[in-house]
DNA sequence: TAGGCCATCTGGTCCT
DNA sequence: AGGACCAGATGGCCTA
C-alpha cells in the first residue's frame, strides 16, 4: 500500500520540486491559461476536465483550488488589476480560481498525502483499540470487541473498579456484573456475563489442591477468558468449530442466547471460542494490568507467579451472592476446568497492581 | 437480502 | 501553511 503510494506520489512530487525550481512565476501555466481572462473565471473554469481524473479527483481538484498555488493566484490577481486599471469595475467577492493542470497534480499530490496521514491515523487509533481490548474484561484475538463495544466495555470497567476502590471492600459479583455491562449490546453483556460467571465459579469450586497455587483469594469475580475457553473445549458438549463465538457477527453459540442472568441460570452455556488468553483483568490480585502487552515473556510469568503461587483460597468473607451461578452449576462447570496454572501459563497479562493487589489482601 | 461493522476517502475546521 | 482531528459518504465483508 506504501509503495504504492510512493511509488505514485513520488514521480508527481518530483515533478512538481521540478516545476518549483523552474520558478514560481511559471509560464507554461499562464500560457495554458492565456486563453482565459483570470478575471473572468467562473463555474465552467472550474469543471474544464481533467486529464484522468476521477470523480473524486475532479471534486479534489474542483474544491481544493482555494488553498494551493497562491503564486499563480497572485497572478492572476495581478492580471485582474491591470484589467481594472484600465477601466472595468472590480469584482468583488470571492474570487474563483483557475484549476490549472499543476494545480490540479499539486492538489492531488495533497489529497494523496493527506490520505496516507489519514489512514495511518486510523491506524493508530486502531492499534490503541486493540491495546484496549486486551485490558478489558473480555478479550479475544480472533473474536474482537466491535470499537463501540470495547469502548463501553471499557468505561463501565473503570467506573466499576472505582467503586471498588471507593467502597474498598470486595464487591457483589451480581452488581459487578451489571455494572460491567451496562449499556452493552445484548451479545457483549452474554459475553462478559459469561466470562465473569464462569471464572467466578471456577475459582470458587476449583479444587484447593490445584487452586491453592493458582487461585486468587480474594477476587470474587476474577475473569479469565481462557478458562473460558478451556471450559468450552473440554466440556462434553464442546465441538470444534461448531457454535463459536462471533462477537461481531453476533453468533454466540447455541445454548447462549439472551442475556445470561447474573445469577447464573444456565447448567451447560456453551462457551465462546475463545482463543487469546489475555483478559483477566478483573483479578484484581493478579490480573489487572495496563502495560503487560509491553511486558516480556519472561516478565509476564514473573508477574504470575509472583501473585498467583503461595496464595490460598479462601471465600470472600462478605457475603456474596455467588449462590445461582456458582453454587448451582460451579460443580460441573469445574470438572471441566483445567487448572488454574494452566491457563495463568499462557497469559501474557502482568500483574503490577501491586498496591491494588495488597489492598484487597487486608 | 438486510443490517452491522469496518476501512478508506474526502472536505471542513482548528491548531501550531 | 501544513498537519491533526472530525464527521459524512461509500463500498466491502460477514452473518442471520
Amino acid at each position: 500500500m506504501l509503495s504504492r503510494l510512493f511509488s505514485e506520489v513520488l514521480p508527481d512530487v518530483q515533478r512538481l520540486a521540478a516545476d518549483w525550481a523552474e520558478g514560481n512565476e511559471n509560464e507554461d501555466d499562464k500560457d495554458k491559461v492565456g486563453k482565459h481572462d483570470p478575471c473572468d473565471l467562473d463555474d465552467d473554469d472550474l469543471d474544464e476536465p481533467l486529464e484522468g481524473s476521477s470523480r473524486a479527483e475532479s471534486e479534489m481538484a474542483g474544491d481544493d483550488d482555494d488553498d494551493d498555488d497562491d503564486d499563480e493566484d497572485d497572478e492572476a490577481e495581478e492580471e485582474c488589476d491591470d484589467e481594472n486599471s484600465e477601466g472595468k469595475p472590480k469584482k468583488r467577492g470571492p474570487k474563483k480560481r483557475k484549476m490549472t493542470p499543476a494545480r490540479a497534480e499539486r492538489s492531488k499530490v495533497r489529497r494523496m498525502k493527506a490520505n496516507a496521514r489519514e489512514r495511518t491515523r486510523m491506524h493508530d487509533l486502531n492499534s490503541a483499540l486493540d491495546n484496549l481490548r486486551k485490558v478489558v474484561p473480555c478479550y479475544s484475538k480472533t473474536q474482537k470487541l466491535s470499537k463501540i463495544e470495547t469502548l463501553r466495555l471499557a468505561k463501565n470497567y473503570i467506573l466499576a473498579l472505582g467503586e471498588i476502590l471507593r467502597n474498598g471492600k470486595r464487591p457483589d459479583v451480581v452488581a459487578y456484573v451489571q455494572m460491567l455491562c451496562k449499556g452493552l449490546s445484548q451479545p457483549t453483556t452474554n459475553l462478559v456475563a459469561g466470562c465473569l460467571q464462569l471464572n467466578t465459579r471456577n475459582f470458587l469450586t476449583e479444587p484447593c489442591a490445584e487452586g491453592a497455587r493458582f487461585h486468587v483469594p480474594s477476587s470474587p469475580f476474577s475473569v479469565n477468558p481462557y478458562s473460558y475457553r478451556c471450559s468450552r473445549i473440554s466440556s462434553p458438549h464442546y465441538q470444534p468449530g461448531a457454535g463459536a463465538l462471533n462477537v461481531r457477527g453476533h453468533s454466540y453459540g447455541s445454548g447462549y442466547e439472551g442475556v445470561y442472568p447474573p445469577g447464573g441460570t444456565s447448567p451447560e452455556y456453551n462457551s465462546p471460542d475463545y482463543e487469546a488468553p489475555h483478559s483477566p483483568p478483573v483479578c484484581l490480585n493478579g490480573g489487572l494490568s495496563g502495560r503487560q502487552q509491553e511486558a516480556p515473556e519472561t516478565d509476564r510469568n514473573y508477574h504470575y507467579s509472583m501473585h498467583y503461587s503461595g496464595l490460598t483460597t479462601s471465600r470472600p468473607s462478605h457475603s456474596i451472592p455467588y449462590g445461582p451461578s456458582g453454587a448451582r452449576s460451579g460443580g460441573a462447570q469445574s470438572e471441566n476446568i483445567p487448572p488454574f496454572h494452566d491457563v495463568h501459563l499462557h497469559h501474557d497479562r502482568a500483574p503490577p497492581y501491586e498496591d491494588l493487589n495488597a489492598f484487597f489482601h487486608n
